[in-house]
DNA sequence: TATTGTTATACTCTATAACTATA
DNA sequence: TATAGTTATAGAGTATAACAATA
C-alpha cells in the first residue's frame, strides 16, 4: 500500500519549501535591506495599479493593523506612497514609486530563479512540471 | 518564445503557495495554539531522537539565540523537554515529550494535506507530480 | 450604524553583541 | 582560545481592541 499520490506530491513540494525557498525568501529580501513582509507587499503592488491599504492586507493575509506599519515602513524609503481616494476619503490608496518600480523588478528577477532541485531536473521534467502546475492553478 | 520552463514551473509554485499554503501555516499553527516557528521546531524534533539547540538553530534557519525563547515556550507547555548531554555539558539535548509526540503527529495529519489546486488534479497528474519532485529532491 | 485606517497593547520572531560555563 | 547556550537589546510581524473620520 502506499499514500495517496496527491499527498506524496505535496510532501515533497513541502520538503523543498522549507529546506530551499524559507531561506532564500529571507537572504533575498535582506540582499535589499528589506523585512519579508515588505518585500511581499512591493510585489503585489502591481505599476500603474493602486490598491485600498485593505486589499493590501488580503493579499499579504494579514490584520488591517499590521499593513499600517508595513507601508509607514515603505513609504519612508519612498518606495510607495499613499494617495487620497476621490471616491471615498476614508481609504488610501497605495501605489509603488517609481523606485519602488526599480526595486520590484530586481527582486522579481531574484526570486524568479528557481532553486537547484527544480534547475538541475531533465528539461522534460521541467516542461511535464510546469504544464501540471498551469493545470493545477488553472481549475 | 518564452521563459525557460523551469523558472515557468517555479513561478507557478510560487504562486501556489503563497496563495494557499502560507495562510494555511498560520491557520493550522493557530488551530494548536502554537506560534508557526514553534510549530516548526516540534516537527524538527523525530521521537526518539533528541537534538541539541544548535541542530535545532540549522534545522530552522535561524540564530541559535531565537531557539532559547522557542524551545522555552515549547518546554513550558511541556511539549517537549531539555536533557543534558553526557558526552559535552555545555550543550542541552531537546527531545518531545510524549504529550509533544501526540501533537506533533496531529499537526503532520493537518500539514499534509494537500491544497485544493493539488488534491483536484487528474490522478495521472498527481502521480507525475509525484515522480518528478521525488527526482528533483533525489539529485 | 457601519467601515477605513490608525493607534495602543502585548506577544513572537529576528539578528547582533555581550556574557556564562564549559571545552 | 573556542564553542554551546543564555541574556539584553532593538526592530519587525502578528492579532485584538479602542478610536477618529467618513460613509
Amino acid at each position: 500500500m502506499s499514500t495517496a499520490p496527491d499527498r506524496e506530491a505535496w510532501g515533497l513540494m513541502l520538503e523543498l519549501l522549507f529546506s530551499h525557498h524559507r531561506p532564500r525568501v529571507w537572504g533575498i529580501a535582506a540582499e535589499f535591506d528589506l523585512a519579508p513582509m515588505q518585500m511581499f507587499a512591493l510585489k503585489a503592488l502591481e505599476p500603474g495599479r493602486e490598491l485600498p491599504m485593505s486589499a493590501l492586507a488580503g493579499s499579504l493575509h494579514c490584520d488591517a493593523s499590521n499593513v499600517t506599519g508595513i507601508v509607514d515602513r515603505l513609504e519612508s524609503r519612498g518606495l510607495i506612497e499613499r494617495r487620497s481616494s476621490p471616491e471615498d476619503r476614508r481609504v488610501k490608496m497605495i501605489a509603488v514609486t517609481e523606485e519602488g518600480q526599480r526595486l520590484r523588478e530586481q527582486i522579481a528577477a531574484r526570486m524568479s530563479e528557481p532553486p537547484p532541485p527544480i534547475a538541475k531536473l531533465a528539461l522534460q521534467d521541467q516542461r511535464e512540471l510546469r504544464d501540471i502546475m498551469a493545470r493545477a492553478l488553472r481549475s
